[in-house]
DNA sequence: ACAAGGATTTAGAATTATTCTAAATAGAAC
DNA sequence: GTTCTATTTAGAATAATTCTAAATCCTTGT
């Protein structure tokens, strides 16, 4: 049994369990977000499904995504008040919206760091979820080494 | 020099500084988000304004709210895809979400809890912003203490 | 097999926060 | 006072998302 189907049945039974069934266009939404995990908006979605299933419409892939979204198979990502972005990785995790490229990327959020956010709180706030998102620009690695080579020199003056 | 006189030189400074003219609508616009700290939309404060100024139109108010942030002296706050919200405290901190009552509060971050945060990112991730939020139910003093009761209670079993 | 009946999909209309446009107004500078 | 530019204003436009209502699909019961 491959990595799709797998992902499937594990779609399907999520499905069930719910009381939903497990349809063609549920499925392919969800295999394209799962594909390339590069948090696509709806629109960008609809286009990728298209090119397998010509014939759905953008209300359905709303649809589904909602129906995704509720089963806990995918989350949703909003940074500023840009389009929706839709993300299959169900790790707790934080976002980084790159200024210069537009990529947004997955920053891995250790447990207890979750735990220390959560005890900033005062007495009283229950946080039923915890949403941390950066905005910023990745510079390539030999940018980045020639600034720490910068720091490193400052440091010792 | 009372304090709506000393708030409304800052911003006359922060608009000259900038090449911008203090003007009566940018005035009143931030004069009503520092009056109630409550994180308004655009459309709560035009109506705030409207009653101190009846004839300044929707436009002008996303108008001078743009020029409050870019000036600085507000930052505006996107939760989920709600209307943005804006925030005259200019100190570092996170939101707390109430989806009971839809009330939003500041909650203050340490700068070293920042400096954490900052250190999560993969070397060549710079963070020009972090955002965090919070979103839950802020239970009633008397719940909390109920709940550290049976905490307790549970811990010691 | 057939007939409900409900779930799902679909196209297109509606909604809504926000931005844009272009004309009117106000104010500063000369 | 005239000119020049910034600002305000009303209303149109935009765009992501949601809603509506009809068509289609599936399951279930007979
Ligand atoms: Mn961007
Ligand atoms: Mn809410
Ligand atoms: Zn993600
Ligand atoms: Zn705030």
């Amino acid at each position: 049994m491959n990595s799709t189907a797998k992902n499937c049945a594990a779609l399907a039974k999520r499905l069930t369990d719910s009381g939903l069934r497990p349809t063609p266009q549920r499925e392919v939404v969800f295999k394209v977000i799962l594909e390339k995990r590069d948090h696509p908006t709806a629109d960008e979605i609809f286009a990728r499904v298209k090119s397998q299933m010509p014939t759905i419409s953008l209300a359905t892939v709303y649809n589904c995504l909602e129906t995704l979204v509720q089963c806990g198979l995918v989350r949703q990502v909003n940074l500023e008040r840009a389009p929706t972005r839709y993300c299959p990785n169900l790790h707790e995790h934080a976002h980084f919206h790159d200024d210069a490229t537009g990529q947004v990327h997955d920053i891995n959020l250790p447990a207890d760091t979750l735990k220390q956010l959560r005890s900033l709180l005062p007495p009283g706030f229950d946080a039923s979820t915890v949403e941390l998102a950066f905005r910023g620009s990745k510079g390539s690695a030999r940018a980045k080494l020639a600034e720490g080579r910068a720091a490193a020199r400052s440091g010792a003056n």
